[in-house]
Parts: structure tokens; C-alpha cells; sequence
DNA sequence: GTCTTGACTAAGC
DNA sequence: GGCTTAGCCAAGA
């Protein structure tokens, strides 16, 4: 049933609630409240910028961000707690080490996102650090 | 309009 | 834990 999945996709256009500037707009804001030392999914981005269920849209948007807009695209990965850029490329290697810079670990290759997905991270921030040891 | 392509994700082996 | 499949949404050819 993809197809039918696909239509049915299409006709809900009409119900998107922001244009594309908009949704490309949320998504840039999203990202740029990630805390530093801190990473978020793709779709954890869009959830939060009211576009559920949009992780392959911000992945879009993050890889089309213009030169001039000043983000920390750095900060967002795949659910999986890892770069979705395959190892040893430049992109891979830039993203990781920018997010080693600021205090977050990989642990083979992987983020621990219990330690630094952003959730996370707030919750920390209000039951403190002892509480989820 | 239709089809393909993603910096995605969840579920099932 | 890795691979496949299905579902998802939007953009571009």
C-alpha cells in the first residue's frame, strides 16, 4: 500500500500548516536552541519545530543550509546515535569532532543519547545529574 | 501529475 | 547488533 501511502501523503498538502520557508525557518531555530554538548535527532528537531514526522525534511533543510546562517547543525544526528555521514568522510569526521570539542562522547562510533540527547539533557538540567546515574 | 530520492525511523528477523 | 522492509514527508526532475 505505498502507493495509496504516497497519494494520500500528497493530497495533505493542502493541510500543511506553514509554507516551506516557514518549516525551513522552525527547523534553523529548532537547532539553534540545541544546547551546547548536548545532540538531538532528526525527528526529535522536527517534533519540536511542529513538524512531526519530518526527520528526512530537516535532514534536507540541515544539508541545504546556506553558508550564512549560523547554526549548530553539528548537534543534530539520527536516532540511532550516530553521524548519518558514512565513516572517515570529511562531513563524518567535521561533525564528530565538533561535537567532541564540546564534551561529547562516542562511544564505538556512537552518541550515547541517554547521556546527551537533548531530553535528556533537560532533565538533567532539572533532576540533576545525580538522579539518572 | 508521476516517480525517484533522501544527513530518517520503527519494527521484524 | 546488523540488515531489510515499510512507512513517512517534501523536493526536484
Amino acid at each position: 500500500m505505498r502507493v495509496a501511502a504516497r497519494r494520500k501523503a500528497a493530497d495533505n498538502k493542502a493541510d500543511r500548516p506553514f509554507t516551506r520557508a516557514e518549516r525551513i525557518e522552525r527547523i534553523y531555530r529548532t537547532v539553534a536552541r540545541i544546547p551546547r554538548g548536548t545532540v538531538a535527532t532528526y525527528g526529535q528537531v522536527g517534533d519540536l519545530a511542529g513538524l512531526p514526522r519530518s526527520a528526512r525534511f530537516v535532514g534536507y533543510a540541515l544539508r541545504r543550509t546556506p553558508s550564512g546562517v549560523d547554526i549548530p547543525w553539528h548537534r543534530v544526528i539520527n536516532a540511532k546515535g550516530t553521524i548519518s555521514f558514512p565513516r572517515d568522510t570529511a562531513p563524518y569526521l567535521r561533525q564528530r569532532s565538533r561535537l567532541e570539542a564540546e564534551g561529547v562522547l562516542f562511544v564505538r562510533g556512537r552518541v550515547d543519547l541517554d547521556r546527551f540527547g537533548w531530553r535528556h539533557a533537560l532533565d538533567s538540567m532539572i533532576w540533576g545529574p545525580e538522579e539518572w546515574e
